[in-house]
Order: structure tokens, then C-alpha cells, then sequence
DNA sequence: TCGGTATATTACTAAGTGGCTATATTGCTG
DNA sequence: CAGCAATATAGCCACTTAGTAATATACCGA
């Protein structure tokens, strides 16, 4: 698992980081802010806030004491063209069930 | 880790199952036939598609001795509508791209 | 310089994952 | 029914992960 969709995937495949990127996308935070709304020891935080960092989903400045994070959007647009290939698909049943409504509808059949 | 979200995104962070979905993308597939391009086992193709179903990602059939697997795209839209989340930021940034070069070009600054 | 606040690192544990080989199951087909 | 093809399961191993408590580091303010 060491290319870079699959990082950034994993990264995100828990709720706690999940919840951290969502926090961020309002805007810059630091690492007592982020871990706030978690029972989380602060380690625990740190390590979530590390593995953000290392997938690319984040970077971090250095201001007196604290290290703010920022949401690094590069990786989930990344992400967002890989869904591209299925979007598509999805979009083609949407179609499909479109379709049939809008026949049921015009021959007012049921079924 | 047990919420649905979480499920769907640790399926896709492996190469292998990712590859299996866009193989799927193009229509149903035996596990032989996903598994073919893959210098793995036998039982490490089942393992991942195993995964994938768990995660609700595909849905199998029986026929015969094979078992086809179909693309189900209920849990991709999830994703999907997750990721819209970051999307607005993420055109945002391009919006202020634009909206630089258009004015570099009109006032013919180069910063 | 000392104490306090913010954050990171270390060392540990329990559980999960991805791979393997070997074996079992299931259903055609001869 | 025997044998083969497709797939699943079991048991094992190495590695990773998510959490913990304890400790270290870095910086501010009095």
C-alpha cells in the first residue's frame, strides 16, 4: 500500500480524521482545537494529526508554541479524480432510472 | 472503525481492490477474471473480494461454479457526496486562480 | 530562571491486515 | 459416480494500527 491514492484513502478511512479535515475545511486550527470534541488522549491526537500530515491531507506552520494545521486539498482532489472513473456509472443508472420513470409516467402504466 | 464511510474508504486503500473496481466498472467479472492480473493466490483474490463485499462495494451472483461480481455504486455515491464536503474549497482555490490570472491578464502585471 | 501550556516521542499492548500453503466445498461433465 | 474447474475456508506469519501512560521538548510569561 504504498502508493499515494492509497495513502490518502487510508487516512481517511477513520471517522476521528475524517472529522478532523471537516473541521479544517472551516479553516486553520491547532492541534488542542482539532482533538477538543474527541476522548482521545492528546498522544492519540498527535498520531492522528501525523498520519493527516504524511498522507499530504494537511500541512502544519509553527506559530510560538502551537503548530496549526491547514487542509492541504491537492490529495483529495486527487482522490475526487479517481471517483471520476465511476461518476459516470452512477450517474448513467441515475439516468436509466430517469428513463423508466419518465416512461411510466407518460404511459401510466405501474409496473 | 465499524461506520459504513470508514468500510467503503479502507476497501479502496489497496491498489489491488481499486483495480478490481475499475475492472468491475466495465461490467461483471468472475473471480478468476479479476484475479487474473495479479501475481497473487488464489485465496489472497478471494480475501479481497471478500472486502469489497463486505464493504458493500460489489454484490455476487451465482452461476455455476462461478460466482460474478457486479460493481454496486450505492456506497461510492457515499463517498462521493463525503467528498462534495471539500469540493466547494477546492474550486474555491481554483476560482481564486482564475480570477488571478484573469486579472494579470487584463492589467498585463506579471505579479 | 521557573512554571505552565502546547505538542511530540517513546515504549508498550491488543487487534487487524495481507500474504502464504494446504484443504474443503460446490457443481459440471464425461 | 469420478474427476476437474471455480471458489472458499482454515491456519499460520510478518507487519501495521489505534490506543494507552509516561516522559521529553519547546516556547511564553512572570
Amino acid at each position: 500500500m504504498t502508493d499515494q491514492l492509497s495513502l490518502t484513502l487510508a487516512a481517511l478511512a477513520d471517522p476521528t480524521r475524517r472529522a478532523m479535515l471537516l473541521r479544517l475545511a472551516a479553516g486553520a486550527a491547532t492541534v488542542t482545537e482539532l482533538g477538543a470534541p474527541f476522548a482521545l488522549s492528546q498522544p492519540a491526537i498527535s498520531k492522528h494529526i501525523k498520519v493527516l500530515e504524511t498522507a499530504g491531507l494537511i500541512s502544519r506552520s509553527r506559530a510560538a508554541q502551537f503548530r496549526p494545521c491547514i487542509l492541504e486539498t491537492a490529495k483529495l482532489a486527487e482522490l475526487d479524480s479517481f471517483m471520476a472513473h465511476f461518476r459516470a456509472i452512477t450517474e448513467g443508472q441515475l439516468d436509466q432510472l430517469e428513463t423508466y420513470l419518465a416512461q411510466i409516467q407518460s404511459t401510466g402504466e405501474t409496473k
